[in-house]
DNA sequence: AGGCTGACGCGGC
DNA sequence: CGCCGCGCCAGCC
């Protein structure tokens, strides 16, 4: 289990199966990041190599920098994005339990 | 040391 | 529907 914040960001991410879609949110709360910005710090940083196509914003638009090309890559998965939006309540990642099972 | 910014989220207007 | 401000963590000027 990673030690830093950084790695468990990279590890959430990574941890999202093709065909689904988690936001920047989901990610801090499941890394416990305890900051959506903290997520797409690091992807900036250290996400070139991870399935950051995955990572969408809690409405299901994306950035406006990334949007064409995260829709290509999200489309080859299987993941429709109609009007430069993918439906979250039905491609969301739904883990099947809670993230910070400490207790 | 102080202040701004960013692949965000949410409430308020 | 849009714009606004605040909180959040870390980095950069």
């Amino acid at each position: 289990m990673p030690d830093t914040a950084h790695e468990r960001i990279r590890a959430a991410i990574a941890a999202v199966p093709a065909g689904r879609v988690a936001s920047y949110g989901d990610i801090a709360a499941a890394a416990g990041a305890g900051s959506p910005r903290y997520v797409g710090w690091v992807l900036r940083e250290d996400g070139q190599d991870l399935p950051w196509h995955r990572v969408l914003r809690a409405d299901g638009t994306a950035a406006p920098h990334l949007a064409e090309r995260q829709w290509e890559l999200l489309a080859q998965e299987g993941v429709p994005a109609p009007g430069g939006r993918v439906r979250m309540d039905q491609w969301r990642w739904a883990p099947e339990h809670t993230p910070d099972d400490d207790a």
